[in-house]
DNA sequence: CTGAAAGCGCTTACAG
DNA sequence: CTGAAAGCGCTTACAG
């Protein structure tokens, strides 16, 4: 036992009458020890329970296996302080946390102010304190490139979630924002349907533009007319635009939005006016907040891979800090789930 | 700078011309350093931005900084996977990182089965590979013996967040179920309502007894008959016992759930018979989950003071951490929040 | 294939 | 009030 009273790498050695040395290249995977004695060893280590001392281990020059996700502050603190859940960080939880674990890594995440002194600055505190092995940008941080400078100097393995950007050398994970938005019109087209709109975000938001592109895509394809409009995923301008399309002789059949606040709105709008979802207007939605199970109908939508993003992140670091190779970018499947708010399209 | 690149405590010594150990007492605010060299290693500090090696300090002998939250690991995991969120995980990251963050900490948790051999080996784990300096139980933890053993054993110190437990000895951080029972029916008493019901949850949840307990002496205290029934928390029996409740001639003009699906499924019961709410029928919650918002009409509900409460328990164990002395139980406020189903009683 | 030595960056007694 | 010494539990070269 320790001085601490803990299980140490010495009552193993002494337990399996090896030096310490030897029982680290064991608990290391390393190569160079003899089968007999390996499997001496790991009884013992069985035998005694035994569980390396992490700051130990990175006092000796190994990793900390911490993986560290860094987030937006201020809308991570908004939301909870609301009261309204956080499904970005529960999904980012669940992915890396279990990632993490299976290799005796820890995942834990920092909230990070936006404005790039201030976020260098703090990165920089938990890059001492904890030192972690690597990070994973979360946006908006992900196109921050004070802090992607910050991380390439100290020469600390980070990865970005969201879509590559050309100014930051780092692997970026992320979804085929253009192959959903083709999955959508296909499924509305398989449904019937030939007057399909999409109501856009923001043409600041970079998943936007490919997401019109493949719908375009998908259209031309079947040989359909486009319909796009912006609503700065807002719920004001989401139901506005919705009363206007409505409105018309030639009012679309169907409306994919580009997230769960605008179909919302759509399918608030369809309400007041009297249109029945799915019979008479089919609605699908990208995002996938649980706030989606409680709309009437239940929207049917495109899943978000949060979990599986982070976890791919928490994976690339992990063999990065185990010295892997680099990886390079990842696109991560993402998923239709239907509801409620499709059917055939109207007669 | 440290061999390893980041600045250590000897730069700061060697800036400030002390030895290492004085800049240690000051990192520590320890008493018997000048004020003029107290300054002047500060001075340093800040000039070279050094942050402690947290695993240094560990090592050295000092604490990890390090507070561990216990969550049942099953449920949790099958919140994120249904992609249902999970607010009691964001309020308990809520509270606790930003109250850890204060004073230099960091929060993490791990997810625990709640099998009390599966459970203490897990914990024996993250005991000696991450030497937290406390631990916060959550439910159904917070009631797991075995655990409260080894802790104790271990002298980790360790706060609960539920009610009292009389086998553990150690903080029990809870809000005053009765009092928000009380505050529940006088809300109701105040709109002028006399038949008040209250749907119990389950008899094994301790938190049950002391909310029938306030219902009852509210009631008492208003001269009125109390109207109990127990539906253990599930939509089903809560929709069968509201269907039972709201055919009676002397229906209920008001009920208190003690859960929010419950609560759901009244205002489902009383949709279907056309019963408006809160015109006719009024009805309160207890716990307050982000999907609260999403009922129609939203919910009045007792806010269960989740943050609140996760943050006093770090609160008390970064004090046990620093030597502070040891504090009893803690109770913590609940809010009534007004939402739109409660109204005055019907005629 | 295995072990003796040195060191990581701190803190904790102990001297003075 | 301040510093020299020892040590925490590991890993990393380096010998053999």
């Amino acid at each position: 036992m320790g001085k601490r009273g803990s299980i140490t790498i010495e009552d193993v050695a002494k337990a399996a009458g090896v030096s310490r040395q030897t029982v680290s290249r064991v608990m290391n995977n390393k190569p160079g020890v003899k089968p007999a004695v390996r499997e001496r060893i790991e009884e013992a280590i069985a035998d005694l329970g035994y569980v390396p001392n992490l700051a130990a281990r990175r006092m000796g020059g190994a990793r900390s296996f911490l993986i560290m996700a860094i987030n937006d502050r201020q809308r991570t603190i908004e939301n909870w302080s609301a009261g309204r859940g956080n499904d970005w960080v529960d999904q980012m939880l669940y992915g890396g946390m279990l990632a993490c674990e299976k290799r005796g890594y820890h995942m834990l995440f920092e909230l990070v102010d936006t404005e790039p002194d201030e976020a260098v600055r703090q990165v920089r505190r938990v890059l001492s304190s904890l030192q972690p092995d690597g990070f994973i940008l979360t946006q908006p941080h992900s196109e921050n490139l004070a802090l992607a400078d910050l991380l390439t100097d100290l020469k600390r393995p980070f990865v970005r979630i969201g879509l590559p950007n050309e100014d930051i050398d780092a692997a970026a994970i992320h979804m085929d924002e253009a192959a959903a938005a083709e999955t959508a019109v296909r499924h509305l087209t398989d449904l019937g349907h030939e007057r399909i709109a999409l109501m856009a975000g923001s043409a600041e938001y970079r998943g936007s533009y490919y997401r019109k592109k493949g719908y375009r895509a998908a259209m031309e394809e079947a040989e359909l007319t486009p319909l796009i409009e912006a609503a700065e995923f807002h719920f004001e301008n989401a139901a506005q635009l919705a009363k206007e399309w409505l409105s018309r002789d030639d009012r679309p059949t169907a409306i994919i939005a580009e997230n769960d606040e605008m179909a919302f709105a759509i399918l608030h709008v369809a309400d007041a006016m009297g249109i029945e979802v799915p019979k008479s207007l089919s609605v699908i939605s990208f995002e996938d907040t649980p706030g989606v199970r409680f709309s009437v109908p239940p929207l049917t939508a495109i899943r978000q891979p949060t979990a599986a993003m982070i976890a791919r992140g928490c994976e690339l670091l992990m063999d990065a800090a185990e010295g892997g190779a680099p990886e390079g970018d990842q696109v991560v499947p993402f998923e239709l789930i239907e509801r409620e708010t499709t059917g055939p399209a109207p007669e």
